[in-house]
DNA sequence: CTCATTTGCCTAAAGGTATTAGGCAAATGC
DNA sequence: GCATTTGCCTAATACCTTTAGGCAAATGAG
């Protein structure tokens, strides 16, 4: 029996792959194992079960992301950083599609403490320094951010804004001048 | 064999309760069949499939939530009507949250015309009345305030925002106000 | 190099979900 | 009261998940 060379962090980065080519729903045990022409079983030596490895794929896909993240971001501020930011998520998304709606996996609180997701809130807080905001509305300034960015390209992935005009790269584009507006122009309470 | 009087009407409001008693993801034909004590092949003569089962739950939820948005908007105008619309979200995410994971799911575009999503759009547009938004611009806020709702529910129901201050509601009225604040004073090109 | 140990993949088996085909009995309508 | 429709059932197939236990390949000590 020729040893195919199976490893935890081998599974995560062919499931991701597979997730991006028929949709992270499909990606499952069974799946993989024929990726790698190996019986099921075999897999249950490097994760612990399915679910096991759909988070396996989430934390690789959250760290991808963050590593982006922090690259589109270094050397930038204000505007440009917030538009680089948020090109990062959506052209991921665009990129791969598999691992975003991989990232989107609800992770139980310790495993998201362990993972990136820290560092994709410390980058978004990042983007403010270049704006004049003083807690805690910099803290709503990065969840309105979050939720936005998120928000939209779930959206548009989804198909939400389909089939209408203005083309979503205008929206696009125009809603970021909007936020950034608004982020120099945060309302007082 | 007694007669439950099963009809898909029946099995979509069941499939939606019990989303929201145990999840989206776990509704199944099976568990549907065991709700209302019957072999799983009977749910087969009212429901096409899994998928169709989905749908229909889906199209419930978004059926719903159109119309507890109509009702809050009815004589509400400016921030107002900002405010009411964006609380429906929330609050029917919290109140069925199964249901809400459902209206989430992605329908073809030919279902989705058929079902509410239009009302939704339309909706969207008229809290946009309340303010001095021409086209493309009106159509830029409608998707920067859709993808914000969707986003922020998405997020807060994730726990994306949990275990940290400030709280949540805050940050919910705090955003709030600054959209109101945006629309209010729109970017010019 | 040889032998013992570890480790990787396998077979086998049990249980759950999805879906289809065909049957019997209850409801419906003439 | 009978024929037809309709609703739920049994049976069967197929796929995914997960556990238990086995054999052989890799590894490493002497």
């Amino acid at each position: 029996m020729a040893r195919v060379g199976l490893t935890t962090e081998r599974l995560a980065r062919a499931g991701a792959e597979l997730a991006d080519e028929v949709g992270f729903d499909e990606v499952t045990v069974s799946a993989l194992a024929r990726r790698f022409d190996v019986k099921v079983a075999s897999l249950y030596s490097h994760v612990k079960n399915s679910q096991d490895l759909k988070t396996r794929i989430a934390l690789l896909a959250l760290e991808e992301l963050a590593d982006r993240c922090a690259a589109a971001l270094a050397g930038r501020a204000g505007k440009d950083a917030l538009a680089a930011f948020a090109n990062v998520y959506r052209d991921y998304a665009r990129e791969h599609p598999g691992r975003y709606a991989a990232a989107q996996l609800r992770l139980d609180p310790e495993t998201a403490a362990a993972g990136a997701g820290v560092r994709h809130a410390q980058m978004t807080r990042a983007i403010l320094r270049g704006y004049d905001l003083a807690e805690p509305d910099q803290t709503h300034a990065v969840r309105l951010l979050g939720s936005f960015f998120h928000g939209y390209v779930s959206l548009e992935m989804g198909g939400g804004f389909s089939h209408s005009t203005p083309d979503t790269q205008v929206t696009w584009e125009r809603t970021l001048d909007a936020l950034d507006a608004l982020l120099r122009n945060w309302p007082a309470v």
